[in-house]
DNA sequence: TGTACATATGAACAGCTCTTCAGATGAGAA
DNA sequence: TTCTCATCTGAAGAGCTGTTCATATGTACA
């Protein structure tokens, strides 16, 4: 079978060309993808859990999450790039809320499932 | 306030103890992180999506996904270590599906949104 | 048995990520 | 203005991650 001009081998061919078909384009997979990053740190996790009731300082945020300030500054930044969270300003303070409602969906189902699956438990060594 | 015997500063005390209460266990929290981990990778994602329709070989794992078979292995490993991911060896041929019902759900929703949300495009970079 | 083949694995290296520290910015109070 | 405070930022370093290359394992077939 022949790939991007390349000879691969392939068992079923069909499959494969179905399945390239359904694939979707490598932009979506790489933004999807940046998505699950950005949820996949325990801090920035535990940032987005805190502002599912509501919006919160950067001070309050600290102290929910155990974290510094300034790691949390860092964090809402690169969260805040991908518009998944938005900031009020008021006076010196800095409030900020949960502005993805996809990325609240996620979040709603993540945790739904926390402690109940078979994959949260890794440490059982998964070999066959 | 005191947080973990330190004293933090913080503005509505009451909202932080409250979610600090709603929070996650420390563990709930790190699984959850882990797995969003395991699908923020382009091409584990593409493996994972790939086979959300049944099963496939390694090889045209690699074909559809356009990585090499041993990349394919490598994370085929991780992901099966993890439970996501489960093999069925027939003779020298090992056939992979995706295990965790948890994770289909996660893959389906983020690939029903993919590219409709404003998340999705941080290239128009987030500041205010 | 020996050879070919499909997959699995280990080691090593490059690149990325997260944290910390020091200092900058900008708003309110005096 | 000057001081204080809340947040933001940049730089730098430690640690993690994903890939590749070489090799191992184990099955099938002659």
């Amino acid at each position: 079978m022949i790939i991007d001009g390349c000879t691969v081998r392939v068992v079923d061919g069909d499959r494969v060309t179905a399945v390239r078909e359904r694939m979707p384009s490598a932009e979506d997979v790489a933004d999807t993808a940046d998505v699950f990053g950005l949820l996949s740190d325990p801090n920035r996790l535990r940032l987005l859990v805190a502002l599912l009731d509501g919006e919160l300082c950067v001070c309050d945020l600290a102290a929910v999450t155990g974290q510094s300030e300034s790691a949390v500054s860092h964090a809402l930044r690169l969260l805040r790039a991908h518009r998944i969270v938005a900031a009020r300003r008021s006076g010196r303070m800095a409030y900020y809320r949960l502005e993805d409602p996809h990325v609240r969906m996620l979040l709603d189902l993540a945790l739904l499932h926390t402690g109940h699956t078979a994959a949260m438990h890794p440490e059982r060594d998964g070999r066959e």
